[in-house]
DNA sequence: AATGAATGAGAGTTCATTCAT
DNA sequence: AATGAATGAACTCTCATTCAT
C-alpha cells in the first residue's frame, strides 16, 4: 500500500505545479510554493522530480500521453477524414477548454524557449502533427480533400487555427465554451472562407450553425 | 543630426538584444552579454532602457509600429479582400522570415507569460486582429467571402495558421523561404481543404459526407 | 530546547554584525562579511533577518529591551532621585563601556539618518527620556531638585552629557573605564559647575570622586 | 570677474549639498541631485571638489572656520567665565537653530562613521573643546567655578548638553527657537539641578530666568 | 571652465537544490 | 520516505567619477 500514497503525492505535486505555473509563469514560480500547495516539504519534490524543469516536462508528457491515447481511439472509431478532423478539433479544444490552468501551461509556459519547444515538438507534438497529416492524406486518397493541397501546410494551418482559438480564449478570459469552436473551425478549414463560385445563394441552414457565438 | 551616435547606440543595443534573447531566451539572457555584444558598458544600457524587460517591450513596440504602418499601406493599395489577405500573409511571413532571431523573439520570447501576452494583445496584436477582421467583413459585404462565416473565428484561424507557419519554420530550422507559404496558406483559407462539391460532378457520396452537418 | 542551534546561529549573526558594523560602518559593511564572521552562508542571514537594515534594527531593539528592563529594576530599587540618577548614569555608561563595538554601533551607526533616529527616538529612546524625566519630577516633588528647573531641558542635558561621555570615549580610544565617569557627571548635574556662593570651602570627599581621571 | 562667478558656483554647490544631504542623508544623496539643485552639470562638481566626501568635509571645515572665528571674538569680548559660557551656548544654538538643514548635516550626517568623527574631532571639534576647557579653567582660577571639577568631564558635559538640545530639536521638528535654550542649559550647568543645601530662600531673580520657556 | 554621456565595479538578495536528521 | 534548514552561486541595476568635446 506504499505506492498509492506515493502516487498520490506525485499527482498532488503535479496538480499544484499546474496551478502555480499557470498563475506565476514557469520562471516566477517558486518550487517552495508548489510544495506548499501540494502539502509536502520542499525537499520531497526532489524525491519525485529531478528538478523544477523536470516537473514541467513530466507534466507535459503525462497529459500528452493520455491525450494521445484517447485521440488515437477517437480517430480509429471514425471512418471518414472530415469526421476525424472534427473529432480531433473537438478533443483538442475540450481538453484544454476544460482546465484553464492546464491550458495556460500548455499555451504559454511550455513555450518558454526554443529548446523546450523543439524538444516537445520532437516528442509528442510531432506525433500529433503526424496524426493530422495522416488523416489529411487519407482524405486526399479518398478524394474528399483536394489533392493539390500541401499536406504539411494544411496540417500546420489546422493545428495553428486550433492553437490560436485556445490562446485567444485564455487571454480573453471571457469564459465561453471553447469546444463549441470546433465546428466552425473545421467547417472553415474544409470549405474555406470564400464563396464557392458555382454554389447558389448559400445554405441558410448551415449559416445559422456556423455563425452563432465564438468569443474573441 | 544632433545625436546620430546616440541613436546608433540605442539601435545597436536593440539589435544585440534580439540576438541574445533569441539564443538564450529572455530569462537566461544576461544584460551584460547584450552590452558586450552591443559594444557598450553595462550601465549604458540603462541610459536607453529602463530595465531588461523594457528592452523587450521597446523591441516589440518598435517593430510592430513599423510593421503596422506598412501593413496599413499595403492593404490600402489593394482593392479586393482576397488580395488583401494575400498581401497581409506575405508581409507577415516575410517580416519574420527575413530575420530568424527576430522571429524567435516574437514567436517564443514574447510569450513568456500571460501578462506579457495580454499586454501585447491589448496594444498591437489587437490592432492587427482588427485589421484582418475588417478585411474579412469587407469581403463578406462584397460577396466574395461567405456571409455565414464567424468573423472572429475566421480572423483567429487566419492568424493562427500564419503564426504556426512561423513557429514551425523556426523550430524546423530547415531554412526554406517562409514567405513562399503565403500563397498556399491563403489559398487554403479561401478555398478550404475539401473538394468543392459542384465544381465537377464529383463523387456524390463523399460530397455528402464532407458536407454533413455543421458539427456539434 | 527545541532550537538551541537555531538561536545560537541568530545570536552569532548578531554578534558578527556588531563587530562588522563597528569596524566598517553600516553602509560599508558587507553582508557577506557578516556571514563569514558568523560562520554561516550568506543566504542563511536572510532566514533570520529580513534585510541588512533589519539586522541593525533588531540589534538595537534587543539590546534596548534588555537594558530597559534592567534600568527599570535598578530605579525601582532605589528611593531617592539623586541615587536613581546616579544608578541610571552608571548603568548607561557601564552598558556601553563594556563593549566598545556595541558602543560604536549605538553612538555612530544608529545615527545614520534622521529617519533612523526619529524611529528609535519614537520607540525606546522616548521611554528612556520619560524615565529620566519622571525621576527629575519626583526629585522636584520631594524638594531635592530645584522646582524652577525645566524638566525637559534637564532631561536632555542629563542624557546629552552621558551620551557625549560615551562618544568621546569611543573616539579617544584611550581605553579608560567609562563607568567611572558616572559619579562626576551626576555630581556636576546635581551641584553645578559654579561655586555655591554660600557653601563653605567645599566638600573634600566629593571632590576626590569628581576629580580622578576621565580623560578624553 | 572670473572669480566671483566661480566662487558663486562653488557656494551654490555647497548650499545645494546641505539641502540634499539633510533631506536624503549622505549616502543616499546623489551627486547628480546636488548638481541639479546647484544648476550645474554633474562633471562641474568635480572641478570644485575632489569627491562626494570632499563636499562634506569642506562644508564642515568652512562652517566651522567661520564659527570658530566668531566664537573667538565673542569670547574675547567678555570678561567672566559664566558670561563666556553663556555666549558660547547661545552662538552654538543660534548657529544651528538658524538653519535646520545645516543642523541636520552637523548632527546626523557628519557622524556617519568613526573615522569621520575622529577626523573632525581632531581638527575643529578639538579646538572647540579646548576653547570650552580654557574658559572653565579660567573660571576655576578666578574662583567662580568649582576647583574640584574635572575639566574634561565638565567640557564634555557642557558640549553634550548643547549637542542634545540640537539633536532633539531636529528630531522633534516642533520649530521652537533653539537659541532660547541657551539660558536654561547654562544655568543648569552652573548651578546644578539640586537644591542648594544652604541657600534656603533661593534667588528669585535667577529662578525666573531659569524657568521661562524652553521647548521640548 | 563647463558639459553630460559613458563607464564599470560592486553588493544585496533570491531560490533551486542538497543532506543531516 | 520525508523534512526543511542551510547553502552559495548568480545577476540586475546604481551611481560616483571620468573625459572627449
Amino acid at each position: 500500500m506504499a505506492r498509492p500514497k506515493t502516487e498520490d503525492k506525485r499527482k498532488r505535486i503535479l496538480q499544484a505545479a499546474v496551478k502555480v505555473f499557470a498563475r506565476k509563469g514557469y520562471f516566477a514560480a517558486r518550487v517552495s510554493e508548489i510544495a506548499k500547495k501540494a502539502g509536502v516539504a520542499d525537499g520531497t519534490i526532489y524525491l519525485y522530480f529531478k528538478s523544477k524543469e523536470d516537473i514541467l516536462v513530466r507534466l507535459f508528457d503525462e497529459v500528452m500521453a493520455e491525450q494521445a491515447e484517447e485521440m488515437g481511439k477517437v480517430v480509429r472509431n471514425l471512418p471518414a477524414a472530415p469526421e476525424r478532423l472534427r473529432a480531433i478539433a473537438e478533443r483538442h479544444l475540450r481538453a484544454l477548454g476544460g482546465n484553464r490552468d492546464l491550458a495556460v501551461v500548455f499555451q504559454v509556459e511550455l513555450r518558454q524557449s526554443t529548446q523546450f519547444m523543439a524538444r516537445f515538438t520532437a516528442s509528442w507534438l510531432g506525433d500529433y502533427f503526424a496524426l493530422i497529416t495522416d488523416v489529411i492524406e487519407q482524405g486526399q486518397r479518398e478524394g474528399v480533400l483536394r489533392a493539390d493541397l500541401n499536406k504539411k501546410v494544411a496540417t500546420k494551418a489546422f493545428f495553428g487555427a486550433l492553437d490560436e482559438m485556445v490562446t485567444s480564449w485564455i487571454i480573453g478570459g471571457k469564459g465561453y465554451d471553447l469546444a463549441q469552436l470546433a465546428a466552425p473551425v473545421v467547417d472553415l478549414f474544409l470549405r474555406g472562407a470564400a464563396v464557392s463560385k458555382k454554389s447558389a445563394p448559400a445554405r441558410p441552414a448551415l449559416a445559422a450553425v456556423a455563425t452563432g457565438r465564438g468569443g474573441r
